[in-house]
DNA sequence: CGATAGTTTGACACAGCTCAATAGGCGTGG
DNA sequence: CCACGCCTATTGAGCTGTGTCAAACTATCG
C-alpha cells in the first residue's frame, strides 16, 4: 500500500513525445501505459491530460487474498480499479448468513459513487492488484468527463445484467446447475476471448469452497459433492482442489440449466 | 402499445406559456407538468426546451395487467417510464422455471439502453400506465444532457442495490423470511414515505401468489402456507387474497431476516 | 513430521417441493 | 338473485434435495 507514485510519473519516458494529443500512448503517464484499465476500462475514457492528473493522485498496490478492501458502513474514501486478481462483494444477514453477491475482474472499476456509505463488503478473493484513486479525484474527473460517467453507466448495467442473471441461478437453478454455471462463468471470465468451440479448456478456481458455497446460496459440502459429481461423471478433471480442466465447455453448458 | 401519441402533444394547453426558462412550471408541456416523473423521475434532468422537444415524441398510455412490454430478445424500439402501477421484469431458463428480477414502480425509467437486444421480459403486473419515448429521442437527449445520463447512472446504482439485496433473500434466507422480506419491500414502495412507525398500513399486492412465488424462487404453495402462517400469527390480515394489512411493520421486519 | 486449514464423504433430518383435493372470489347468464 | 364455471388460493400428505453434524482425508507449511 505504499505511495511511491510520484516516480512512475516522473520517469523520462513519461514526456518523450513532443506533439500532444498524438495517436497513441503521447503523454501518456508510464503508471498507466500497460494498463488494462486505460484500454477496457474507465480510464479509457480520459485524454493524456487528465489521465497525468490522475495518476498524480492515483497508486497502485498489491493486497493478499483475504484483505478487506471496503468495509461495511465504512466510509468509502478511495475507489480503485482491478488490475488483477478477483475480488468478492459480499453481504451478510445480522446473524452471520452471507451472499457473494459479485465477483470483480479486471478491469472493473471498484467502489459505488455517490453514496458516503456502503452496505457491501469488498474482499480480496485472491492475491489483487488496484490501482486506486482518491474519492474526490474521481469525482472531479466524472464532473470534468461526461464520457467517464457515460463508461460508468456501461459498466453499472453490465453490473445490473449480471445481477440478474445471478438471481435467476440463486432463486430457480438446482445446486448441480448452480455448480455447472458457476464453473462456466468463471471460465468466460478467467479467459474472456474463450470461444465455447475452444476445447479444453483450464483455470485456478479463485474462491474456497466455502466462498463458492456463498455465492451460490449453498452449503460446503453440497458444493463438494457436485464437484465430485461432474468429476465422476467425466465433464470436469480437478488436480490440488483448485485447479479445474473443462474438456467440454459444451457438455459443463448443457448441466447449467441455461 | 398503439401508437396514438400525437394527439396529446397536440393539445393547445401545451403551448400556453409564454416566459421561457423560468422559475417552476414555465414552458413546461402539460404531458409533463403533473408528471411525477419529471420531479423523481429522470425528465427532472431535462429543462423546458428540452422537454418540449422530447414531449413531442412521447404518448402517454395505459395498459391491463399481463401485457407484455418487452418481449425476450426483441429489439427494442423505446423506452418509458412508469407513471404508476407495477411492472415486473423477468427471466426464463429455457425449460420454463421463471424468475422475475425486479419490480418497477412509478417513476421508474424502463429499458435498457445501448443494448439492442434485450434478454429480459417486461410485463404489467398491474394496470400501468406509461409515458414511452422513442429510442432515438431518448439516445440523443442522452448526448446533449450529460445531467440525464447522471440520473440514469443513478437509477441504475440504485437498481443494482436492489438487485444485490434481492440475490441475499435469493440465496440465503429461508421461505419465511422471504415471504416476509417480500411484503415488507411491497409496503415500503408503495407508499415511498412510509415511516416505519406509521403503524397499521395497508396495501394492494401487486402481484398474484405465482408471481410472488417467482420472485421469491419458491412454490405458490410455499407461498401460500408462509402467508397463513403470519395471518394465524397475527402479523398481518388479508382481505380478498390481495388486500394486506400490517399492524406492525417492526413486527414484519424482525421476521424478514434483515 | 506434526499442525492447521481446507475438502470430501457419510448418515440422517427437515424445509420446501410435488401432486391432489378443496375452498373461495368473481363474472356471466339464466 | 342464484347457479354455474373459471381461475386463484389454500390445505393436506408424502417425497426428495439440500442442510446438518460428524468423521476422515489431503494439501501446505513451518
Amino acid at each position: 500500500m505504499a505511495d511511491a507514485y510520484l516516480a512512475d510519473t516522473l520517469d523520462p519516458r513519461t514526456i518523450v513525445m513532443t506533439v500532444r494529443q498524438d495517436v497513441h500512448s503521447a503523454g501518456i503517464p508510464v503508471l498507466c501505459q500497460s494498463c488494462e484499465a486505460r484500454h477496457r476500462g474507465i480510464c479509457g475514457a480520459l485524454d493524456p491530460d487528465q489521465l497525468v492528473g490522475l495518476a498524480k493522485t492515483s497508486s497502485k498496490h498489491t493486497v493478499e487474498p483475504g484483505s478487506e478492501l471496503m468495509g461495511d458502513a465504512e466510509t468509502v474514501d478511495s475507489y480503485s480499479n482491478v488490475l488483477s486478481g478477483v475480488v468478492k462483494l459480499t453481504k451478510s444477514l445480522s446473524d452471520g448468513r452471507q451472499q457473494i453477491v459479485a465477483l470483480q475482474f479486471a478491469p472493473d472499476f471498484l467502489g459505488r459513487p455517490f453514496k458516503v456509505e456502503s452496505v457491501i463488503n469488498a474482499e480480496a478473493a485472491t492475491a489483487v492488484s488496484l490501482c486506486s484513486f482518491p474519492r474526490a479525484s474521481v469525482e472531479r474527473m466524472m464532473r470534468e468527463s461526461p464520457d467517464l460517467e457515460h463508461r460508468l453507466l456501461k459498466q453499472t448495467l453490465n453490473e445490473l445484467d449480471d445481477a440478474r442473471d445471478w438471481m435467476v441461478t440463486l432463486g430457480r437453478k438446482t445446486a448441480a446447475e448452480k455448480v455447472a454455471s458457476f464453473l462456466l462463468m468463471i471460465a468466460r471470465n478467467i479467459d474472456p476471448t474463450l470461444d465455447p468451440n475452444t476445447n479444453p479448456t483450464s483455470f485456478e478456481l479463485p474462491l474456497t469452497r466455502a466462498d463458492i458455497a456463498d455465492f451460490l446460496g449453498l452449503t460446503i459440502e453440497t458444493v463438494s459433492r457436485q464437484l465430485t459429481r461432474l468429476r465422476t461423471d467425466g465433464v470436469i478433471r480437478i488436480d490440488n482442489n483448485r485447479h479445474v480442466t473443462v474438456d467440454s465447455l459444451a457438455r459443463l453448458a448443457s448441466r447449467s440449466g441455461a
